[in-house]
DNA sequence: AAATTTTGGTACTATTTTGGCCTAAAATCT
DNA sequence: AGATTTTAGGCCAAAATAGTACCAAAATTT
């Protein structure tokens, strides 16, 4: 691991602060324990400290500690990060459908034989999950371009953002044994199936009932 | 592979900044430690720099380090702000019948009286388009947060966000007469009903029915 | 109420890291 | 063959960091 800057300590505490690790109003550790667990002397953590407090994240106050405040000026986009498993699975049920019909419509060759690829690159993903949920967002990413419609294909690259995230890494994990993979990987097979015979609707079922496997799966998981 | 130039080497830094691998703000890594990352002298890493540092793209800081700076027209979202109105009916098209399935199994009374309230108010518009417009807005967003999908709810205000755009207010002036609007009344009443009578696919049905009807009046004004 | 502890504020020096600059040999391109 | 780029190394100056000590305000304990 590269050594710390007070950049990267400023960095470090902005992303707890937007996950809400250190929640608002919240004291955060004082100075002297902060240069400790970072490994990093306290003049480092001091300017790391006044950069926050110079964007408004943080108030300083001598002799009591250093508190976080305004959440709302990272309320942008903080929903998209923090998103459930359970919502982004419902967002992509309302989306992912329907994206399968316009991809219908619009798929060139290029297109389906990029599709194919990742079919195939899956299906040789049994035994390596990380591997098959790296090809599996490129699947849908790819189907979100083939639609050639960019704000849907901005929706779902907001989207596969929050996938990367870590209760959504841990959920991954829980689900994704042996016999789902091949269970998703005969879904994507019969997706990529209906698009290249341009059967939109066959298409958008197919789609439904994939998602419809991963929320069982995901709400499976979820109660053990 | 054959050994890298400093075009190369610039090029793929330039990517890496586009794609936000480098975020703003951030400090990138020493010269020193790029050149053996590269596998390539420390000067060429450097002409590389000047080079990004001349279009504006890095700010280079004698004794500190390299900074990326402001790439907010990358960062942030101009596909959203430039989407056509077509590729909004579609991403509408995916989105809205499925948000209606979700708000028949989430609404409250509290969401019905509010949904009841704004189709009241939009059939006494009939002669008023720029008030109709708000109200329907209004009601598509209020039926995006009945879901209590955050993520969904954050999609719906995102795409919201584009239809104040020109292009979109110089087509609604086109296709909003008395005669849509009347129309497009009828559909919403529909929409309520169906949620109230907790009829998912009614709801979605009819959802589909108005989005069409909209997409067909945004074409026969596109054609004239 | 007073003493003690904890906390941030400040000053200072030594060390490390970083970019700036130069040169000469080697490699690559024209 | 000539021109240009890349390499490899050394040295310099600016900036950041490490480490230490002490001060002042706030919080806590006595």
């Amino acid at each position: 691991m590269r050594k710390l800057g007070s950049a990267e300590i400023a960095g470090l505490l902005r992303q707890d602060i937007r996950q809400g690790k250190l929640m608002s109003q919240e004291r955060l550790p004082a100075e002297r324990l902060l240069a400790e667990n970072y490994a990093v002397a306290r003049g480092t953590v001091r300017e790391a400290l006044n950069q926050l407090a110079n964007d408004g994240l943080v108030e300083i106050r001598r002799g009591s500690g250093t508190y976080v405040l305004a959440i709302d000026a990272y309320a942008t986009n903080p929903v998209v990060e923090n998103a459930t498993p359970l919502e982004l699975i419902d967002a992509r049920f309302a989306l992912e459908p329907h994206i399968c019909r316009l991809a219908v419509l619009n798929a060139r060759n290029q297109d389906l034989e990029k599709a194919e690829e990742l079919v195939v690159q899956m299906e040789n993903c049994l035994k390596e999950p990380a591997r098959f949920s790296v090809c599996d967002t490129a699947f849908h990413t790819l189907l979100a371009e083939t639609t050639g419609n960019r704000l849907l294909i901005w929706i779902v690259a907001q989207i596969n953002g929050v996938r990367n995230q870590d209760q959504w890494a841990r959920m991954r994990q829980l689900t994704l044994n042996e016999t789902t993979i091949a269970e998703y990987n005969a879904h994507h097979r019969e997706v990529f199936e209906a698009i290249r015979n341009r059967e939109p609707e066959r298409a958008a079922t197919i789609m439904k009932q994939h998602l419809e496997a991963a929320r069982l799966s995901l709400t499976r998981a979820a109660s053990t």
